[in-house]
DNA sequence: TCCCTTATTGCCACCGGTGTCAACGCCTGA
DNA sequence: TCAGGCGTTGACACCGGTGGCAATAAGGGA
């Protein structure tokens, strides 16, 4: 195998140890020059036919593949998307990631990580600095950090491509993703007025983001719907941290009037709002109803599971992914929901059921 | 606004709307040439100190920052750290991930999230170009992936530098961290021991996992210095997940002599059983303890909250960050526990108790 | 005084691609 | 026969840094 003529290896001695193929072998090879390569990695129409099947050959041949750092400084685009999350909910993150890894799994870009924290005094530089040494290929903005004028403002300026995702429509339709929150906790409201309570809590997230309000509003509307009003004692702010919801729930238990359910705006404060309630002594379910909002793995787990509303969190990344790099990186073709748009929806359990006569 | 004098823009007439500052301005502000304004910014210490000063001033005056993309291409190596996973568990990617960015943070280094799956045929090609093609600083391997030898072999060729977190000492300690998983389990099968329990199950991971095998290596070495030794039939192999863990709970339940106390591989699988318990009728902690490993966020958010082994991932994150990276990245003094070895700790919660006559 | 070091610095090629624009061959219509 | 247009290709500069090595100045010893 080793005597003969030469099978892949170029002709001339060879004593490098390996390198990887670079343009300009391709070039030589196919003989041709590297622009013509170029065009043909970049799938330029204005190549010949057969040209371009030599050159294939050849990189097949070779089993080149472009430098993505080459690429990047030549063209002012690196092949990195980056993530900019500032969040909570670990959970969100890991979602938003994997869904942002199903688009661009195979496609030659990567996913760059990076929290920041809305508080902090230097958060604007430390983004902005991100964002222009690594000339992004595109940024995805989960809820937590879609609304940030400051940073969208960042975004624009270094004409950096970017999807926001958040609970309502923004004012950038074509580069927004909306998960209509406000539906799926009108969903929550009309399953537990349907069960017959009349006397509903509601535990909602920190005034900061914009979910809160959202899941709030939709909860209210439901309620009215059904002809139900928000007692302002049984209206309680958190903090979406399950610690917030176990000290919101042992308000509502010592409050005067206890409710019959609960609706919370996420599961982790759902989770904290269940334990104030068993420390009580009280039942799940059979005494005080309880409706969470995400449909995180937690609130399967939890006894009795929780009964939720199912955001489907990853499906805002793929679909972020996509308005991110256009359509031509998906194999295979996209749920139809990809729209733009994503709807909740109640996942019913049993930590919710008709209220009892006590 | 726009008319008037130039504010910060130099001298000369700035028709170009605006541009990130180079190397060459900065060396031409500087009068030297870029060469020495790249020792400066490599901290290279062949530069006269005044030298130094006068770039150092007019790199701040002008705002200068290296740009990556081309450091990356001429230096060979990228400021990019990677993180190869493959996990059932998404707690485990995020807090590894979190302890990455907590060291390279302001570094001026990114993390890469780059998950595989060990299954597919051509996992080690798909990493093996993310690893060729990007150069990475380093790359983190978090136990689900840290003894895969080939994939180790591509990262030594390509000769990148890695870091292996694992449950046992590796044969490379200089470039491990340890977990020690095996310390943990013990300390649950003394808790459980302790606690006057003799029909004592286990749900292990999956047999593909190394930890699988040392927590219940652990626990048996717990159980034998207590006197006590693993029933065959309440030794039983799960998957690291939930659903495993609520089949293995229910096999549990069927067997003839039911277990007083279950010990589990992790929190997942623990969660799975507690519901497997319910199920019965039976209560967690009175009637069958249960102590789980990780202490994952769902183990304080179950109730009875979890008895479960604390594994600071979060930290072998940051450990692992440091051995790749030196030390001279982190600002704030590193916990004294850096030594490459991390010790598990057990939780004591709720969920575990006194067994009781039956 | 002269040669050899040591400390600093600059020159220039190069990393592996892309952007710009000119050039070439060929076909068409005048 | 010739200008013009289209399809295709290549030459060359350039992206913003780093590596290798020579050049220069200053200091020390013989």
């Amino acid at each position: 195998m080793k005597p003969g003529p030469a099978t892949k290896s170029s002709t001339h001695a060879a004593i490098e140890p390996k390198r990887r193929p670079t343009i300009n072998d391709v070039a030589r090879l196919a003989n041709v020059s590297k622009k013509t390569v170029s065009r043909v990695i970049n799938q330029s129409p204005f190549v010949n036919k057969e040209t371009r099947e030599r050159i294939d050959a050849v990189i097949k041949d070779l089993g080149y593949a472009p430098d993505p750092v080459a690429r990047g400084l030549a063209s002012r685009r690196s092949y990195l998307v980056g993530l900019i999350y500032d969040n909570p909910n670990p959970q969100h993150v890991i979602d938003t990631q994997q869904g942002i890894l199903d688009i661009i799994r195979g496609s030659g870009l990567e996913l760059v990580v990076h929290p920041c924290n809305r508080r902090d005094k230097d958060f604007l530089a430390g983004v902005r600095g991100f964002i222009d040494r690594q000339k992004l290929a595109g940024v995805v903005l989960p809820s937590s950090v879609s609304e940030d004028d400051d940073l969208v403002a960042v975004l624009r300026e270094s004409e950096t491509p970017y999807v926001r995702i958040a609970s309502v429509l923004l004012d950038e339709p074509e580069n927004s993703i909306v998960t209509n929150d406000r539906e799926g906790a009108r969903q929550a409201a009309e399953h537990l007025a349907g069960l017959g309570h009349k006397v509903i809590a509601h535990v909602s997230g920190p005034d900061t983001f914009r979910s809160s309000h959202e899941r709030r509003a939709g909860f209210v509307e439901g309620l009215k719907a059904a002809g139900l009003q928000l007692d302002k004692k049984l209206d309680l702010r958190a903090g979406y941290t399950f610690q917030s919801g176990v000290e919101a729930g042992r308000r509502l238990m010592a409050n005067q009037t206890r409710p019959t359910a609960v609706f919370c705006g996420n599961d982790e404060m759902a989770a904290g709002v269940c334990q104030a309630i068993r420390e009580t002594g009280l039942d799940i379910c059979k005494d005080i109803s309880v409706v969470g909002f995400d449909d995180s793995p937690l609130a399967s787990r939890l006894w009795p599971a929780l009964t939720t509303v199912l955001l489907p969190i990853r499906s805002t990344g793929r679909m972020a992914s996509v308005r991110l790099l256009g359509d031509r990186l998906t194999k295979e073709p996209l749920e139809d929901d990809d729209l733009g748009e994503v709807h909740p929806r109640l996942v019913v359990r049993a930590s919710s059921g008709p209220v009892t006569k006590s």
